[in-house]
RNA sequence: GGGGAGAUACCAAAGUGGCCAACUGGGGCAGACUGUAAAUCUGCUGGGAAUUCCCUUCGUAGGUUCGAAUCCUGCUCUCCCCA
């Protein structure tokens, strides 16, 4: 299913082929978030031939809850349902119950927790997850897990840790004995937990290793702990996760931190970041962050990345995009979402071809210089 | 011509003797956003020194008062109704 293609001689980075029954993709890849069956704003045909996706999100808390499994699963699985006949993957749902702490009672069982929608009670279960995803049909699925919060003592986080290595257990039970609901297969990603905590981290990515998925995922990260943190503990858990597997990096992050974690031997990468952000006004060039609400582009009739990640980037001016998305029009989101996404997409795709030619590190560097700054 | 209402910071609009440099909304300016309850949220928005300080402001010119955006008088302008 993964296929290593080249390593960075002086870094961990390196290069290969993940394939899925949707098609095959080249790593390290970025993955856009497509939460409740959409990535926010963008059409499909768009997300395929514009920004070049190789590999989209869904996410099994939302779909549950709205339209409801059954429905995903008379519609003919999240491909049909969607339009998006490319590889996809869904998050199991953890993430959520996580960030909706407020209304959530975590047991041995599962994770019972109220609808954001209607405030209905529900549980979430490593099984039920499972069966949930088959019918779905991603081609990766995500085990359920905790995301332990940061800060969080050791205590907390040993005991969260736990929780989801005996969720992973069941799932991964679960997982072997049934079969794929559509006619081609899925596999599942185990997740790695243990906070900031050096000895829990690598612990987790023992038992993660242990279960010898297809490919494996850190999670628990970027949620609020320094970065130089977060890269610790990469450091820490790729020495453990195996080599000839795909790692995924759950979450993450700012395009400086993806280059960091490349660097240290991730794959894979899914962030809200581009399109969020770049709802908001945010946009990622090859020059550096840009604020386009900001008056001084209110003349500057330059494309919005003379780099041009995507076509939307040569096509439309810095001055007209701030005026749509100041003037609140869906055309500003648009444009500032696929422009993010072709430029993450980019990123990982120019890091690719570096690690190749041997010139990561060097190009690397470079790269991180520019985009700090902020124009 | 007669009667009535009103003029408040960029706009709209509260405030009708001290707690008012003045509620609130909009606009403007800036910031945040990392497995998306986010086309969302936060801060600032008279000037200056820049933790409890000073100065100039509520159409305009005077007046009353210890003290006025708030009370009184003149003036200017706006809006509404009836002829």
């Amino acid at each position: 299913m993964f296929v290593l293609q080249s390593s960075d001689k002086s870094t961990k980075a390196r290069t290969g082929i993940l394939k899925t029954a949707h098609g095959e993709i080249p790593t390290p890849v970025f993955m856009p978030v497509g939460t409740v069956g959409t990535v926010k704003g963008i059409m499909q045909r768009d997300l395929k031939d514009d920004i070049g996706a190789k590999i989209i999100l869904g996410n099994t808390y939302h779909l549950y809850l709205r339209p409801g499994t059954e429905i995903v699963k008379k519609a003919g699985g999240l491909h049909n349902f969607i339009s998006w006949h490319g590889p996809m993957l869904t998050d199991s749902g953890g993430f959520q119950v996580f960030s909706l702490a407020g209304n959530r009672k975590l047991t041995e069982e599962g994770a019972i927790f109220r609808s954001h929608i209607d405030g209905s009670r529900h549980i979430f279960t490593p099984e039920n997850t499972i069966d949930i995803q088959r019918i779905f049909g991603a081609d990766i699925i995500m085990a359920f897990d905790e995301c332990a919060p940061f800060p969080c003592d050791y205590k907390y986080a040993r005991k969260s840790m736990e929780l989801t290595h005996k969720w992973l257990d069941r799932a991964v039970a679960r997982f072997r004995e049934t079969e794929p609901v559509w006619d081609y297969p899925q596999y599942l990603f185990p997740i790695v937990q243990g906070s900031t905590f050096g000895d829990l981290r690598k612990q987790s990515a023992e038992k993660i290793a242990s279960v010898s998925m297809e490919g494996n995922a850190i999670g628990g990260l970027s949620v609020g702990e320094p970065e130089e943190e977060m890269y610790r503990m990469l450091e820490i858990v790729n020495d453990i996760l195996p080599d000839d597997k795909p790692r995924y990096l759950m979450g993450v992050g700012t395009p400086v931190n993806i280059l960091e974690a490349i660097e240290r031997g991730v794959d894979m990468f899914d962030c809200v970041m581009p399109t969020r952000n770049g709802r908001n006004g945010m946009l990622f060039t090859g020059q550096g962050t840009v604020n386009i609400r900001n008056r001084k582009w209110i003349d500057d009739f330059s494309p919005i990345d003379p780099d041009g990640p995507s076509s939307v980037s040569l096509n439309y001016s810095k001055a007209y995009l701030r005026h749509l998305i100041i003037s609140g029009e869906i055309l500003g989101a648009q444009l500032a979402s696929i422009h993010n996404l072709a430029f993450y997409i980019k990123l990982v795709t120019d890091a690719r071809k570096n690690i190749e030619s041997g010139n990561f590190k060097k190009w690397k560097d470079g790269m991180i210089k520019k985009l700090s700054d902020r124009l």
